[in-house]
DNA sequence: CCTGAAACCTGTCTGC
DNA sequence: TGCAGACAGGTTTCAG
């Protein structure tokens, strides 16, 4: 499910309260209880129970789509995949959710859920995060990631624009809404080859980039179907599961292809295919 | 090295 | 109503 806007949702909600849930920071673990095996990635259960036990929640940050749990000595990474979403639960704590896979226990009572139905989601509990996230290319938002060096970057695949968006040792923290509606908002069409973009078209699509995920954050991220409560960005798509709906600048009915297995919307008259002159 | 397909999972919706 | 099939916010693995 989630992308960078709704993890850094999630994020927001754990640090500063938010989403039903107060702030964990300064909360001290008790114990842990895992319910599905694979949902731990490393180490195995009995070592993770031992070194969370007694350590206490230092910060929140995100890395590309990675919840980044900071504790004493480690660091605690929650990857939610399709399907995963955090919850903190008030005392006193009920029995487990229906898809609950690891659940966190502070000593105030409170508890860390970390539900999520399809069991793609993932948690490692390491000495450095970097042995996680190390393949990762740069966030959207740095600033130092400049036009030219995205254009450059662009330019040294031969991939289709969209794959490569998709793609998160290119660019940390697109999924499949924001490429979708980021490449509607720069006029490109998702099978360009990345390396025949002009130096103008790079420097737009990292605008529109950056715009819609600033918009989607704004708008605590997006809500579809079951999955991830308390967005409203949903209500702001401009492509992405409108197929057939007019296009909001030219009204042009929005089309659905796949694009390296994934389904995909645009624009046909926005979003021309081929090469401009 | 690269690409594309399959795998990992459960739930919902559509069409026959 | 039942049931098969498609599809879903992601990533890894495997075959070629």
């Amino acid at each position: 499910m989630p992308e960078l806007p709704e993890v850094e949702t999630i994020v927001r909600a754990l640090k500063h309260g938010g989403r039903g849930g107060a702030p964990i920071i300064g909360k001290k673990v008790s114990d842990a209880n895992l319910l599905w095996d694979k949902t731990l990635s490393t180490p195995s259960f009995e070592k993770f129970e031992g070194k969370i036990s007694k350590t206490t929640i230092k910060d929140i940050t995100r890395r590309g789509k990675f919840v980044v749990i900071h504790l004493d000595n480690e660091f605690l990474l929650i990857h939610l995949r399709m399907s995963g979403d955090l919850r903190i639960d008030p005392p006193p704590v009920l029995p487990p959710q229906n898809h609950d896979r690891l659940l966190i226990y502070f000593e105030d009572g409170y508890r860390l859920a970390f539900n999520d139905t399809r069991k793609f989601g993932r948690a490692w509990l390491v000495s450095n995060p970097e042995i996680v996230t190390g393949n990762l290319g740069p966030e959207p938002f740095d600033t130092t990631l400049m036009a030219s060096d995205f254009y450059m970057r662009l330019q040294r695949k031969k991939k289709q624009i969209k794959s490569l968006l998709l793609d998160q040792s290119f660019l940390a923290g697109l999924g499949n809404i924001y490429t979708d509606e980021s490449l509607f908002r720069s006029g490109i069409h998702p099978m360009r080859l990345s390396n025949t973009l002009s130096s103008k078209e790079a420097e737009r699509l990292l605008k529109a980039i950056r715009d819609t995920l600033n918009e989607a954050i704004a708008h605590n991220g997006a809500s579809i179907d079951w999955v991830y409560r308390g967005g409203e960005f949903q209500n702001n798509f401009r492509v992405y599961q409108q197929t057939g709906n007019p296009c909001p600048v030219c009204s042009t009915p929005i089309q659905r292809l796949v694009v390296g297995q994934r389904g995909t919307h645009f624009c046909p008259k926005c979003q021309p295919e081929g090469v401009p002159e």
